[in-house]
DNA sequence: CTTTTTTTGATAGTATTGCTATCATAAACG
DNA sequence: CGTTTATGATAGCAATACTATCAAAAAAAG
């Protein structure tokens, strides 16, 4: 099986963290710190420990833990935007294709020993709890200018494109899909913390299941003429 | 015309914060100065340097600027929760009452003379920059045992109450309501800063009317049977 | 297999943040 | 008028978010 790797954008760090084994600590253990302790309490000092290195190093990869956070989330939607292009590949109805999409974005993800020093599952949950916080501030212009949050734009607007070529007449193509998307990155957390927000339960594997059930109702009945 | 004021959960704050001129100087100043340098950077020091007072005054209020945001964000679904009662109360109809409701929670806020030290546009603002970073961290269950989002959780279930009246058939009422929700709290700032992500273009007078028609159609739609 | 360059570690230092504690003064209250 | 209570002023502390410097180690180049 082929190790694939992803080239994101250079903005995101200062040294490329692929590139050495250091990089490759500092992203595999930064996955595992967040997911443990969550972004506001995380910090490279922590990090540091964690991996018997020091502050200073870590800021030679990256300026901040912003920018790393959006490295991994990038990551994240650029790996899940590969997929679903593999997904799709053989299907030709824009529906079968967005169901298709959708079922990639929302199931529950396994490791795949197939990504070097990744993980989706830690990763996914970083998403759901994080992910907002790296557009929702006042530094969003600049940036999106610099193309920080072109991986998450690229599924939403490939998918946007399906919604329109199933009913090029429904006027909210975009908006509808990153409702869905909105909604996706949120009820599985309401299901956990938040159980009244959301019908979903507790247990995983039917949550996964009931959500895709949901969405992709939504998605057909708002877009039916 | 009646001042009103709400009384919000004593959990969230040390002193109550309507109780004196320096409390009421802290909610004021607080939402002016979150809604324009945004809550990561605010910080009780510059907020006491706003209004000539001291740190160590302000945290007799708040424990710190958690609550403090979370405070003004459970008034802000307060006061909607209030004025989603009044403009329901004569209608008879679930579907009405969504409506009506879903006018409420969307339309652009006016300044209301009526509520003392609040300015509505800004708390807007900053509901939908900020809300999800209230129960997007690691003491979301601590949080929610002590009942901070009691306030967004019963306007969520009022209108999944609507939604289960007018399709008791229909299996995800709250899923559907934090979708909605989710989406008017996200779509503008979508149309402000990343606009592929939506439909709605920046005049706020037209977005707010076509995400209202957006929220809308697709509700209705979604519950269809 | 040296020399040079690059990368890392070690250490130090600084401004800011997120608090807590103490004490004097001013305001309000009985 | 005396006494709670609220505020301001100041100090201090540990943690955070960096930046700078220098030496050692590792990698690359000759």
């Amino acid at each position: 099986m082929a190790i694939i790797s992803f080239r994101l954008n250079e903005k995101l760090f200062l040294r490329d963290p692929q590139s050495s084994e250091l990089g490759q600590n500092i992203v595999c253990h930064s996955i595992a710190l967040i997911d443990s302790i969550g972004f506001e309490q995380f910090t490279f000092k922590k990090l540091a420990d964690k991996i018997d290195s020091t502050e200073a190093s870590i800021y030679r990869y990256f300026e901040n833990k912003h920018r790393l956070l959006v490295y991994l989330i990038d990551w994240y939607w650029t790996w899940i935007d590969y997929r679903i292009e593999f997904a799709i590949q053989n299907l030709r109805s824009p529906e079968e294709r967005l169901q298709a999409a959708l079922k990639v974005i929302i199931e529950e993800k396994k490791n795949d020993p197939g990504i070097a020093f990744v993980d989706e599952q830690a990763l996914q949950r970083i998403v759901m709890a994080e992910f907002d916080k790296t557009y929702l501030t006042k530094q969003v212009d600049i940036d999106n200018k610099e193309g920080l949050f072109i991986p998450y734009k690229a599924v939403c607007k490939r998918l946007a494109e399906q919604i329109k070529m199933a009913n090029p007449a429904y006027p909210h193509p975009h908006t509808l899909i990153s409702t869905t998307m909105l909604s996706i990155n949120h009820q599985l957390f309401y299901a956990q913390h938040l159980p009244s927000l959301t019908d979903l339960n507790k247990d995983s594997a039917k949550s996964h299941q009931a959500l895709y059930e949901f969405c992709e109702s939504f998605i057909f009945k708002a877009i039916k003429s």
